[in-house]
Order: C-alpha cells, then sequence, then structure tokens
DNA sequence: AAAATGATGTTCATCATTGAACATTCAAAG
DNA sequence: CTTTGAATGTTCAATGATGAACATCATTTT
C-alpha cells in the first residue's frame, strides 16, 4: 500500500536513511492513523451492504441501538453520544418514526425535551441489524488475537478522551 | 462510555456472568470497533476544523496527498486509493482544478484516462495541509507508545486485506 | 474487419451531514 | 417579577458520497 512512489525516486541512500520523517507517511503514527481510517471505510461500506436487506443505513443503526441500549434518552443527549449535530437528528428521526421504528414523546417536566423510545417492531429489527453487525465484526477481526483487540480499544478510548477534552477546552 | 444503561438492569448476576456475549456491546471485538469508529469520527471533526484556514476539507486533502506521492496517477486509480467511487473524483476534481491547485492531462496512448498533478500552488497548499495533519495526528497520539501504534497498524492493514479480498471474491 | 466485452470518466437523482438562524422553554440573575 | 442567558429541537441551504445510466475509447473474440 505504501510503494511504488516516483516522486524523489532520484534521492540518494544517504539521505534517505539519516533524513527522518520528511514525509508523513514515513511517520509511523501518520500511516497507523490513515491505515484505521481506510479500515474504518471499509467497513462502512461493508456494513451498508450487509443491512441493505433491513433497509436501513449505518446511522440508523447507530440511532436504533442507542435507544435500545439508553431507553428514554434526549435526542441531545443521543447526538452526543453518537457525536453527531442536533439537526442530524431532527432529520433522521422523523423517519424512523414515520416507519414505525420508533416514538417521540415530548417530557413532561421539561417540555423541551423530547424521549425517545423504540417500539416493538423497532426493538426487533433492532436486534436482527445488532446480529448483522456484531457477525460482520467477529467475522472480520476473529484473525486478530483478543489480546490486540484489547490494546487497540485501549489506544482508541485514551484517544477519544484526548480529542474530546481539547474540544471542550476551546468552549 | 459504556456504563449507564438501566435496560435489563434486573438480570441477576449468575446470569451475566455465565451467559457471555448476549449483547453486541458485551463482545469485546465489537467494542473496540465501535472504539475505532468513534475515534475516527472525532479525528476526522478535528481535522475539518485545523485544515479551515486553508479552506480545504479532508476528502480534499486525501487527494492532494495521493497526487503528491502518486504524480501522473488516474481518476480511476485515485478513487482506487481512497476507497470511493469514481463518481465522487468526477465532482471533486474539477473544484480542486478551477482552484489552480491541479492539472488533468488527457493521456496520449489511452485517451480514456485524465493524468493528474499538482500544480505549484497545489504542491505548496499541500505541503502546508500535511504539516496541520502530521502535527495532529502526533498531537493526538504521542502518549500511544509507538509498539502499540504499530500493533494497532498491522491490525488494520490485515482487516483492510480481508475485506477488499472479500469483496473481490465477490465480483 | 466487425462485434462483443471491458475500462474510464461524466451526469444525475438521492441521501446523510453540517452549521447558521430561528422558536420555544427553562433556569438564573437582576 | 422581569430580564437575561442557556438548552432543546427545527428549518434551510450547501456539500460530500453514492449508484445507476450513459458516452468514449480500448481490448478481445469471432
Amino acid at each position: 500500500m505504501f510503494n511504488d512512489e516516483h516522486h524523489f525516486a532520484a534521492m540518494n541512500k544517504k539521505q534517505a536513511t539519516i533524513e527522518h520523517h520528511h514525509f508523513p507517511w514515513d511517520h509511523p503514527r501518520f500511516r497507523s492513523w490513515i491505515a484505521v481510517a481506510r479500515a474504518c471505510q471499509l467497513m462502512q461500506q461493508t456494513l451498508t451492504r450487509a443491512l441493505a436487506d433491513l433497509d436501513i443505513k449505518p446511522p440508523h443503526l447507530d440511532i436504533l441501538i442507542n435507544l435500545y441500549r439508553f431507553e428514554g434518552i434526549s435526542q441531545q443527549e443521543l447526538a452526543r453520544k453518537l457525536l453527531v449535530g442536533r439537526s442530524n437528528m431532527s432529520m433522521l428521526l422523523p423517519q424512523l418514526e414515520k416507519r414505525g421504528l420508533i416514538e417521540r414523546r415530548g417530557d413532561e417536566k421539561d417540555k423541551r425535551v423530547l424521549r425517545l423510545s423504540l417500539t416493538k417492531s423497532g426493538r426487533e429489527l433492532t436486534e436482527q441489524a445488532m446480529e448483522i453487525q456484531t457477525t460482520l465484526i467477529e467475522k472480520s477481526l476473529d484473525n486478530e488475537p483478543i489480546e490486540e483487540c484489547l490494546i487497540v480499544a485501549q489506544s482508541m478510548e485514551r484517544l477519544i478522551a484526548r480529542l474530546l477534552k481539547e474540544e471542550t477546552d476551546l468552549d
């Protein structure tokens, strides 16, 4: 994946070994991250095809799974968990509601917030979709030792915490 | 990040320990993958803000970096490297061309293909943008030991190879 | 040579996502 | 109590990404 560049092919060996990290792709962390990003992209595309039969897409599944775990969550909280904007939820949730997969009920104490929950058919669809996603992930990662998966998970969670902290520090 | 679910809170301890992996979020690989996906999303958003001054977005940078490394690449090859559709390139490249960042010249041997290259200002902008991206990645990952970065990279590259193979097997 | 197959790039309709502007409602400060 | 500020959800225009249908050009088959 990182071969066949002919740019600067004439650079002599001495320079190439002495002058480290002149290009991004010479940085190990950079290359790691590019791999992560590409893997995510591919997984997303694969999942999209795997979910096609259920007529939902990854963003919808993200929503459904969170409603499955956190019944009565608000749109705002949902958006925060998914790291997307509120407006996005305002666009997607009415679709799911019209399909009879979710319900939106106004909170009694606070008339601003809408509390979300799955309907019966929504819960059933979610279970099917989660089964598909879990199978895909297991199938894709079953060659990776479990310890390495944990290392990856920990790295990513530290990264998430770090980026989120940076973000809130700016506000 | 995986606490506070009140769903099935009444499940007794025996069941919880004996019945493994009834829910996706109990699967270690599933949780790993969710973390990877969220981290990617956050990185993308952070990079978007970091690039705002240069008036380009991550997809443009992906293109520019590849043109920087692989001068004279075709649109098709570029789309393959970026794991996107050809139509996507047909939409984005004319924008970059109008901004004077890239050039598209028809191949002489094969009149179908357009060969892509950076202009002088395109190369300068790319270097600035790569500096920004590299700095962001280094800054975000400098707490992660280099060995763990390599483990992550290898895991991801195996995953990419695997998913790509699955894909071509279907055609 | 002619025809069929394949590869490359474009166009188009569709959809997810975003940020800004807005309305409503709540909470805090005066 | 009133005003001020913040939180929640909606609308809108703009953008990136996709797949299907199409047009060119190349390659292979017949």
